[in-house]
DNA sequence: TGACAACATGAGTCGCTACTCATCATATTC
DNA sequence: GAATATGATGAGTAGCGACTCATGTTGTCA
């Protein structure tokens, strides 16, 4: 779903690696990919050192790279925000605009339910974590789908954006913290999704 | 709303303190409040010193009464859940089942905007946490209340007491961490609602 | 290929926090 | 109003995690 370009990650190469030693470049890499699993097992919290362990690399050289944890873990959410922001802009193109945004919603709690890092990035959107404002990157695209939604008459008028992101939140948290299984996250959603359309309003 | 009996804590004048010498319930009772007031303003990774220093009581005072932090947040937790147990009891025994469930749904929902503990207490309900059983003890009385709204009619029925508690989970979740306004928690809550409510199953 | 800047290394520093314990204070009991 | 056990005190211990830096290594380029 959602081919990308050719190198693993996307968006032109990684711009922050130009000009960098060959061994720096691999190196970054290892370091982001190790970051990326490591902070999606344990959440946050997990140390800088264990994702220097799985990188093979020195605790030194994760410092060299991004000199505090914060700027590692904006790293890899800014890589995430991308990611996010390419699929929604694909259900926003085709198809049934109602359709697109549950899909959407659905994706990030599957996402939320296995990686801690989506999670704390959605904690993000009303509060100040380590990644504050990368989150609102996402508020736009979510509102045009919720929009051509609503217009198409899929989705009651009296829910806002707000309310929306504040949904998306709070069930990415609960099927994360709640360790919801796969049942559990359709049900719910399904609640959720009966509860934004529009014959639920009084 | 709903009274209690005669201290200001409830269920038996805290059998903990039995038997001990008046310095040291005093000292009890008061670490225990100000352990819910720094725990609620900064969650359960608030240091153990804070909790001494705004109980005006040495560290070592704790640690004497709660031999662990856990044995603390252990204590506090217990209280809480004891007070909501009352709260759902009131609720189930008088009045329409279903704006009963929807009334205590709120409650804890406004209790988590404003306490850490109530919210590190429900994410308690699907993983193992420093408090882990006690919330148990509130599923059966909120499913008993969920059975009768549904037995009226006003909650459909495939939403199960996972489903609900879930539900209740993620909206603390949401409440607390996405740092909702009172405005953004009564919306979001009412399109929950609204997909609990019978016709909007399909 | 030599020389140098860029990079990697990892033992060490610093700060924070849960928890301990020798010492001192006081409630309780007769 | 002692005697004593129970409780209070707070400097100290231990462990962990973010971050540093002197030293050694290697890619790069003339």
């Amino acid at each position: 779903m959602a081919e990308r370009t050719p190198s693993s990650a996307g968006r032109g190469a990684e711009p922050a690696s130009q000009g960098l030693r060959v061994d720096a470049r691999r190196n970054r890499a290892r370091i982001l990919e190790a970051a990326g699993a490591v902070f999606a097992e344990k959440g946050a919290s997990a140390s800088t050192e264990e994702v220097a362990r799985r990188a093979g690399v020195a605790i030194g050289t994760v410092f060299r790279h991004f000199p505090t944890k914060e700027d590692l873990l904006r790293a890899l959410v800014g890589d995430l925000v991308a990611r996010l922001d390419d699929e929604i802009r694909v259900l926003a193109d085709e198809g049934d605009p109602a359709t697109g945004l549950f899909v959407f919603f659905t994706s990030m709690v599957e996402q939320a339910a296995a990686k801690k890092t989506v999670v704390d990035l959605l904690a993000a959107a009303g509060v100040d974590l380590p990644v504050a404002k990368p989150v609102e990157a996402l508020r736009e695209p979510i509102d045009a789908l919720l929009v051509r939604a609503q217009r198409a008459g899929a989705v009651r008028d009296d829910a806002g954006i707000r309310e929306v992101l504040a949904l998306l939140v709070a069930t990415c948290q609960g099927a994360l913290r709640g360790g919801w299984d796969h049942d559990l996250r359709a049900a719910t959603l399904a609640i959720v999704f009966d509860g934004l359309r529009p014959q639920a309003g009084r």
